[in-house]
DNA sequence: ACAGAGGACTATACAGTGTTCAGATACTGA
DNA sequence: TCAGTATCTGAACACTGTATAGTCCTCTGT
């Protein structure tokens, strides 16, 4: 006897109907909800099916498997992430504001959007390889960011590029990982003022 | 009936006795070489003790559970990156050229010991909070760092400190994580050439 | 030299996981 | 109205982490 999911009585759905309707779309929020509060550790693909209230085979006819709910939480994460970077960029017209606004962004996002910005980085959960389009999401949030570099003329705009993004993205990183929170709380200090304290130095640094 | 350990005739192990002697050992570099060869992913503690020639349970002799296994490896990650960046540092005197070969070493390291690196930054499969020696293992890597950036006179050590850990950290991850390789390709480069020129950059900007 | 204590290991079991497949159900267009 | 198709369920498989009880070996004290 299988009692896995959470106590449905057949055929007695919450919506009432035995089709649930927008099956992919809550399996994607449930996905996120349960990283974003669990961590992503907890995360199952039979546990979100039970979160959506369906059996653990349904998830299967809207994702050819785990890996590909996960890469599609991925695309979307990527898609934020390139609306929230081209929000930041609006009104600002030097390129070093505007590159100091991109690495504030995309530290914030990271830290608000936890759930998605983990799964967008961790290619053994989501296999890129597998499914190129997070791959391709993941390029066009790139280019925001090397557009506004390609105007602040360095001598290998390409080098710093990525090293804009490898800054903000350490940032991120070991903000999410509890890294900065350690240290911050060994200096007296805490992870919102280091990150805000390291960026003004980037600041200081471009100009 | 379960065979899902390698088949191993009872009472006949290959090393000729039944109490292994280095079974802890075993268990931790196997765990390594699995992470290396076939990625975090492919990582179950029944898999290692299958790898290392014994029942799924004797790893419990050894490790509280499957947690305390990786963050003992987190452990002796952080361990040997320590031992990396104070050899980068010898020889060198001033502070701009250390703080640029620590930089190198630390991208070095992750991509050389990939499995290791891989595990000391997943907080969501080491625990850290339950293991607070990887914590403790971290910050003796950290204080290599930040020793060397208080040599710099900086308006702002701290933050400085924070941004090239995350900056070298950054790079490190997104190599990893296979971002580097796709950027590279599509600027007809690759992500060693990438990192190198980044760190470049970074020495000119720290002039 | 030998008992027996305790550590290292195995066998077995249980719940939970990803995934598959046959069948049930409901929506769709002719 | 009715066949066809998309959606969902139930049951099954092999695998996972982990707990328990028991077996084997090595060591220590006498």
């Amino acid at each position: 006897m299988d009692v896995n999911y959470a106590p449905l009585v057949p055929h007695t759905r919450p919506r009432g109907s035995y089709h649930h309707g927008a099956l992919r779309e809550e399996l994607l929020n449930a996905c996120v909800r349960l990283i974003e509060v669990e961590g992503i550790g907890a995360v199952s693909l039979r546990r979100v099916a039970r979160e959506a209230g369906v059996s653990p085979a349904a998830p299967y006819h809207h994702f050819a498997d785990r890996a590909a709910l996960l890469a599609a939480i991925s695309v979307r994460g990527f898609e934020q992430l390139t609306e929230r970077l081209r929000a930041a960029l609006a009104g600002r017209e030097q390129p070093r504001a505007a590159v100091v606004s991109l690495a504030r962004a995309y530290v914030t996002f990271a830290r608000e959007r936890k759930g998605y910005f983990q799964l967008m980085f961790r290619p053994e959960l989501s296999q890129p390889e597998k499914h190129p389009d997070a791959r391709a999401a993941g390029d066009a949030a790139f280019a925001v960011l090397a557009d506004v570099v390609a105007e602040l003329d360095s001598p290998d705009p390409e080098a710093l590029a990525v090293s804009l993004w490898a800054f903000a993205h350490g940032l991120a990183a070991l903000a999410l990982d509890g890294q900065l929170d350690h240290r911050g709380a060994e200096l007296g200090t805490d992870a919102d003022m280091l990150t805000a304290r390291a960026i003004r130095l980037l600041d200081s640094m471009l100009g």
